[in-house]
DNA sequence: GCCGGAAAGCTACGCCTATTAGCCAAAGGT
DNA sequence: ACCTTTGGCTAATAGGCGTAGCTTTCCGGC
């Protein structure tokens, strides 16, 4: 009876090829067999190094979470502004369609009681400081801050759910739609900044 | 050994209340020993009325897209630019914060070629429909719907999803959030149909 | 009023998953 | 060399979907 070299990162890593494997769904679809197969190890040995299914789904999530705000903050350095927010939604997309399993994995929520998830949840707090950043470019009021990031996460994360979930036919013109909005988004913060034309549209405020 | 009084449409409705029960993942941990429970029966005996639970699952997506649609339309009516876009997207918000689960359950796109979910894909091109209808009203050429299409779905979507992972904090500013989104998507699309830089907001010609 | 068949329950089973318990061999430090 | 720690294993529990086959209830036709 040989030894399979596993340790705990590996079995995170194999549990990641599994993500990458499985498509849009390959997180959902994530299971302690398929790691152990994957491992040429039976079930119940993969406990040796992880200490549960939920715990390395975690862990997958939180290096997504990170590889997301990596790839975020590497194509913003240098930038600012529209280019800056462009470049932004870019990658997002970009990761997202590189590695569809691993994105849906940064759709998960971290509960805000667990304990077990404050590290996911420094991961996700970790990211949207980039979104910060790149949105005080715009020279935003901080009352609106918080409203110009929710729209620019919900719009790019939207768009790209839509997409992977194959929302969209059409397929060739998905670019040029992605482009569409990302200039409504950053037409529309640059607009929270300087709210003084007459293009102040019907928002008001409350 | 008395019967149950199940029929298909039944089980439905039972698999709709505990989606309803489940929150945000009602949909996802929707079981057959769930429902079974609710009916009082044994779970193999919903095999007499449904096929599967995928089929089963169908049959929930597709009501609660038809809802969704049923939702926009009906807060549309008598409206238009602006004003509908607004009462579409606030009605699309709204059932997705009322029936979190039920929204969920939207959220799977068809397979297009499992000819099992022609209902599903049909059902999803006529809730598409009423935002073409909408944006219709905004004079875009026709070239342009397509993006604006996406650009307000992915903005509701991504929005909602969002706000039911439990992506934001600070609740309290999650409506005035939603309404800067709207307000950016408004004049995105107003000026998709009036590309002059001068003014952004009158869409209204043609 | 009876009776036969279809419909709607049931139990038992097979196969998949996660997870726990307890055993045994391999690695490695002393 | 030994002996402890560690990392595998098998066996077993619990819960999920789905199938097979049995039994009971209901209803329509006589």
């Amino acid at each position: 009876m040989p030894r399979a070299g596993l340790s705990p990162d590996v079995v995170v890593r194999l549990a990641l090829e599994v993500v990458d494997a499985g498509g849009p769904s390959g997180f959902a679809d994530l299971t302690l067999a398929k790691v152990a197969a994957r491992a040429g190890v039976a079930a119940p040995s993969l406990y040796k190094h992880v200490g549960s299914l939920a715990d390395l789904r975690r862990e997958v999530t939180v290096i997504a979470v990170r590889e997301l705000t990596a790839a975020g903050t590497s194509a913003t350095v240098g930038r600012a502004g529209a280019d800056a927010l462009h470049a932004l939604a870019d990658a997002w997309r970009r990761y997202a369609l590189a590695h569809p399993g691993r994105y849906a994995a940064t759709q998960i929520g971290a509960d805000p009681d667990d304990p077990a998830d404050a590290v996911h949840r420094a991961a996700g707090e970790e990211s949207v400081r980039t979104v910060v950043s790149v949105l005080r470019g715009f020279g935003l009021p901080d009352e609106r801050v918080v409203d110009a990031v929710r729209a620019v996460r919900a719009g790019v994360h939207g768009f790209v759910t839509l997409e992977l979930g194959a929302g969209f036919r059409m397929r060739e013109d998905v670019d040029q739609s992605f482009t569409v909005l990302l200039d409504m988004l950053v037409a529309g913060v640059a607009a929270l900044a300087a709210p003084d034309p007459a293009q102040a549209t019907t928002g008001s405020d409350r």
